[in-house]
DNA sequence: GCTAATAGTTAACAAAGTTAACTATTAAGA
DNA sequence: TCTTAATAGTTAACTTTGTTAACTATTAGC
């Protein structure tokens, strides 16, 4: 590996610990790390479906229903049988879903803050492009 | 939030989702990719301790504790108790364990490797360097 | 030397992942 | 049209891996 791959694996490597490490993080505003990361991918994909959940976030079905159960128990989501084709449910947050989503200081959030509190503008677009571009070329070929 | 702080939260998501996705992945070369950030770690911090792996990965020493069972009893690491301080076991990798890593086409290293292919020396540096300036500013007020 | 602190382990439990087998529904083809 | 295959989602049984509480062994402080 050259110099300067490796140089950028030692940072990603910090940056996977980071993240991992705040994974484990306990609850703020009552739900977890993992029930705010599915609540924000609902808001952000109306009536998405759980087998769109499911592959973004790379868990099976049956792990996605039960989190849809708890969620649902809670308030937070919502579920809606499509008409066009029984076997599919539509996804949405409901109010206090919402209100989570905009009212929460989550993890991501703080990060950014960072970056761009310590990042020039400039800096900040150029990390902002060279991330995007790096994810791009992973997210076509596939890891 | 403004308009680049937007963007990077959004490109950072897509990592974060990315990344965690990643972790549920099946084993390679019989370990997990839990399994193997452990590892890791012991390879790149010879000598060092239950205690500090806990800290460094955010979990608690029981936890650690049942991983470093399972690892001695595959053979990937050893514990040896400290002649000076008797309460800590130092740890390191055995051979098995070293392989792997040196071996291991791991999750961080496709990234790495991606970044390198599809950016410039210049830009794959900046990466590097931006990336590396806000992990610092994050980690030395703890997010 | 007694007491407090530290490193690590064991036990009991909880959260969240998995696969296999199921229901309900839709699509496809003889 | 009716049977068969495929799809979306659920339930059950199990595994992994996290947690806290309580424990042992060892060291440090007065």
């Amino acid at each position: 590996m050259n110099k300067d791959k490796q140089a950028f694996y030692e940072v990603f490597t910090a940056l996977q610990c980071f993240i991992l490490a705040h994974m484990h993080k306990g609850e703020v505003n009552g739900v977890t790390a993992t029930h705010y990361n599915l609540i924000e991918y609902i808001y952000r994909h109306d009536q998405c479906t759980g087998k769109q959940v499911a592959k973004a976030f790379n868990i099976s079905p049956p792990a996605v229903s039960r989190q849809f159960k708890f969620l649902i128990a809670q308030g937070l989501i919502e579920q809606e049988q499509s008409p066009e084709d029984r076997r599919i449910f539509h996804l949405r947050v409901t109010g206090k879903g919402r209100f989570i989503v905009d009212n929460s200081e989550n993890f991501r959030e703080t990060v950014a803050q960072k970056a761009s509190q310590n990042l020039s503008k400039t800096e900040l677009k150029s990390l902002t492009a060279l991330l995007s571009k790096v994810m791009d070329k992973i997210g076509t070929k596939g890891a």
